[in-house]
DNA sequence: CTGTTAGCGCATTCAA
DNA sequence: TTGAATGCGCTAACAG
């Protein structure tokens, strides 16, 4: 049985006065002879009085609460957005309250309904991928409860926001393959639908344009299918592929497999980069070059927003496309002609 | 600016009522005429009523959160963990409230007053690496706020918990090493002082006395100290090594890089099992036979135990350790006089 | 069946 | 400087 903790009125009652004499001494606020002042703190730290937030928020309608919806723990990057979060909130005295949508749309509405029954000051959230109607954020909005998206956003509703730069993530990597002398880059997209499936492809467009290279539509595979595998045997076997690009860490790994059955070494024949930056990245052998989404920093700065609109609900639209981190690996072959220095920085 | 949700009293205003009918209406509870019942709860649903659960903490001492103490968010294997609890908190209606210690004692006793000022029902914790003291443990109990431990626990808190069973985990590795015909095993141990690299070695130990398989010091080694690759070369030059069981499945790595170096084939030569299943161990080559330690039940059964204990304080003391999975992969031979099947309903 | 009263813990009026 | 009163939203005990 939880035990009854000490309030204003036990102390109040103990040095006879008024609740509400224990209550401006406590706070500081108001005026309190310095002798009751010292009376009523030290009595309350000898009961281990702690303030009740629920009774505060009731009276003054902020939980210091904030809510998180996202699709779900298990993926490395949405531990690492949690981390990133977690070290803002707390930093600034705020607690997590979390939910996961496990990237269903009913799961997801019913969390906001959570989160907003929660009363929590502030939603932060990770649309789930198969979202097509976005009322029931609209209706968080609508509530006066500030709302950040991160990751992923929409343009249907107004409100901040925190994704990655897709764009310029999949051009560093492609350019960076030109620049290593690749003219023969294969492309696995994402899927389909995704804006970052699209905005990668064309980073790997704009890449390719940049460096006059004409882009092959063979050398271009959607990912979805099931006999993908056999699409890549097909391309490195019949085209003189030097290249590759993928949507994300497991499908270079995809690439890996292909290429070590056909005996095509990496990166002597074939420089790989991937996407997303998975720890089995660095452990694969070779280890994989990739893209970093920097997804702490993405929290971090997600969470940073909330906060404050929460506390300035009239501040500016924030929106960022966080810049991403080119990580240079072992599937990529040595720059011949480039400044060296300049990729080690990056690695860094 | 949040707006104000409609309350029961708006609601009795609306109708001409009072909040008590409103509320007895609401919550079927009492004796209302059907009459009023229907018009108070139409009105409420077309008013988007939703109770205020913060009023309701504060009258029943009951918050329906529970809170969270984890190392860090950021290892597979608590983001496991974590989801197997979220999987049975809401299911079961109650909210998250979670607080990261960073493997510090510090943080951690500071989490700890962070969720007993909350309020929260109960408390579920990983406790730090670094824990000498557990007096903020205590005073959690002693607040008569339910505790349950997970993962990690300690002889000096008399309070539930949920670990994993890494004796047997150990034993059943080892047993597989020696059923497939291995000899001389070496084993690496985990970091000193902890209880799961005792076990793991107690377990080793058994597996091969079970085998009468003669325990050699010198195939023993510890993983702390910075020369480990240089010992484990010497290991595998100089004994004839034809099985490994490492602490770890990074350990476990260590000894692919150097089997790798010497040109000792796994699992043709070598055959080494790891520890945790770490998603990476299925994507390196070879795949690495590992031991599951089931965090995602070991999360969702903590769960259980922490909300038995809120919903029914007197409860006796539910301790569980809970057994382990041997995911057979790659790096270890194929049974010889074995019956296949068992192996391989092992691995599902 | 329904209204009245009281109180959960606290801060903020307004009086004194 | 301090106390009394009020209310945040809700439920429960008691009256009627």
């Amino acid at each position: 049985m939880k035990k009854k903790r000490t309030s204003i009125i036990d102390i109040a009652n103990a040095l006879d006065v008024t609740p509400s004499t224990v209550s401006r001494a406590l706070n500081g606020g108001g005026k309190v002879s310095e002798k009751k002042r010292l009376e009523i703190i030290s009595l309350a730290k000898k009961l281990g009085y702690r303030p009740n937030p629920i009774a505060k928020s009731l009276l003054d309608n902020r939980t210091h609460t904030i809510g998180l919806i996202i699709p779900e723990f298990t993926h490395h990057f949405y531990s690492c957005l949690l981390a990133g979060i977690e070290s803002v909130t707390s930093q600034a005295g705020y607690q997590l309250l979390i939910c996961t949508s496990n990237e269903k749309q009913t799961q997801e509405i019913k969390s906001t309904q959570t989160l907003l029954d929660a009363r929590v000051d502030g939603i932060l959230a990770t649309i789930s991928k198969m979202n097509d109607k976005f009322e029931h954020l609209q209706e968080v909005m609508d509530s006066g409860t500030p709302l950040v998206l991160v990751d992923r956003y929409t343009e249907e509703l107004d409100t901040p926001y925190v994704v990655s730069d897709d764009f310029n993530g999949a051009f560093s990597a492609v350019d960076h393959l030109c620049q290593i002398g690749c003219k023969d880059i294969l492309h696995l997209k994402g899927p389909e639908n995704l804006s970052t499936t699209f905005n990668r492809f064309m980073g790997y467009k704009e890449a390719l344009r940049k460096h006059k290279i004409e882009l092959k539509e063979e050398l271009v595979l959607e990912s979805g299918n099931k006999d993908l595998v056999e699409k890549i045997r097909f391309c490195l076997t019949n085209f003189r592929v030097d290249g590759a690009f993928a949507y994300s860490d497991y499908l270079a790994f995809e690439i890996y497999k292909v290429a070590s059955k056909l005996d095509i070494p990496i990166p002597e024949k074939l420089s790989v980069i991937g996407y997303a930056d998975e720890p089995i990245s660095s452990f694969i052998h070779p280890t994989l070059s990739t893209v970093n989404q920097q997804p702490f920093e993405m929290g971090a700065l997600g969470a940073i927003y909330l906060l404050n609109k929460i506390n300035n609900p009239d501040i500016n639209m924030e929106i960022k496309s966080l810049q991403t981190k080119l990580m240079i690996r072992d599937s990529c072959l040595k720059p011949k002609l480039l400044d060296e220095q300049e990729v080690i920085k990056e690695v860094f």
